[in-house]
DNA sequence: ATACGCCCCTGGTGGC
DNA sequence: TGCCACCAGGGGCGTA
């Protein structure tokens, strides 16, 4: 799931159990994630002081008093785990890397897929990594304007859908919010990006923003602390107009002859879902 | 430079 | 119950 907003809610669940904690043990069982895990992550971790936290888009990092930061990508299927120390149950799987607080919190990282990614980087020099270089702006801060949109969009032809999921464009929109983003902005996935029109970029700014500002206050409200009551950081449900809901009659028509309903169609290999009567 | 398809990996779901 | 195809929220990389 972990797309801008659900990132920023394990971000904050770790920074309310991880904040100024020492890390006493740290144990890493697999390194093949998506690239190596740097081996003496573990090392590194241990002994440590958590020291704060920042997102970057996807991107989790967590940086350590006189230490490098570790990069934390989720990935697809990544989520973080929570509970205390000697909790006397198995562990469970494809949890790749345990983590220990000095005061008994147990924190591991589960990725099923393995498309996720730890790494270290240097505190003064985070962006620089290769992960991060390239990132467009963050679509929560002031650079990520109208202004700057329509000039990124401008003479691009590829699907406005594909352009938005391009972390180059912006930073942290995913499958999802892009989809739902596009429905509140009532602009079809299928447009071209370069046929955007300027007013349309304004409200799609706009939208971006809202859908990723209120996917995070519910991420906020609806988890306790930020997790699951099982400890599961990673997750969470939200209600969303489009996405997942091809066939089922679109709220924002009802009983209008010419809306059909929510449509799913492949793009790029990925769904997109959509109103056809109010996306145009 | 840009755009597109492929691929990494595991698990859940629904049809037969 | 078993098997299988298909789907999944990310993103880098090779190719045209």
């Amino acid at each position: 799931m972990p797309e801008l907003p659900e990132v920023e809610t394990v971000m904050r669940g770790l920074e309310a159990r991880l904040l100024g904690r020492i890390l006493a043990r740290a144990e890493l069982r697999r390194r093949d994630l998506r690239w190596p895990v740097p081996a003496e992550l573990p090392r590194v971790l241990s002994g440590a002081r958590v020291e704060s936290f920042r997102r970057r888009a996807k991107y989790i990092l967590m940086r350590l008093a006189d230490r490098p930061s570790v990069l934390i990508h989720l990935g697809m299927s990544g989520r973080m785990n929570l509970g205390s120390v000697g909790q006397n149950e198995a562990p469970p799987a494809h949890e790749h890397l345990v983590i220990e607080t000095s005061d008994g919190t147990r924190v591991g990282f589960v990725d099923p897929r393995r498309f996720g990614a730890l790494d270290l980087v240097a505190r003064d020099a985070e962006d620089a990594h290769k992960l991060l270089a390239g990132l467009g702006p963050e679509p929560l801060e002031k650079a990520f304007s109208a202004t700057h949109l329509a000039a990124t969009l401008a003479g691009r032809i590829t699907p406005i859908k594909a352009a938005l999921l391009d972390q180059t464009t912006v930073a942290g929109l995913g499958n999802i919010y892009v989809s739902e983003a596009l429905f509140r902005a009532h602009i079809s996935p299928e447009r071209l990006a370069r046929d955007v029109t300027a007013t349309e970029v304004k409200l799609l700014v706009r939208e971006i923003r809202a859908t990723l500002k209120e996917a995070i206050a519910a991420g906020g409200s609806t988890l306790r602390d930020y997790a699951q009551p099982s400890g599961e950081l990673g997750y969470f449900q939200h209600g969303f107009k489009v996405y997942g809901k091809a066939g089922e009659p679109c709220a924002r028509c009802p009983g209008k002859p010419a809306c059909q309903g929510i449509v799913r169609i492949v793009q790029s290999g990925r769904s997109s879902f959509y109103c056809p009567a109010t996306q145009p």
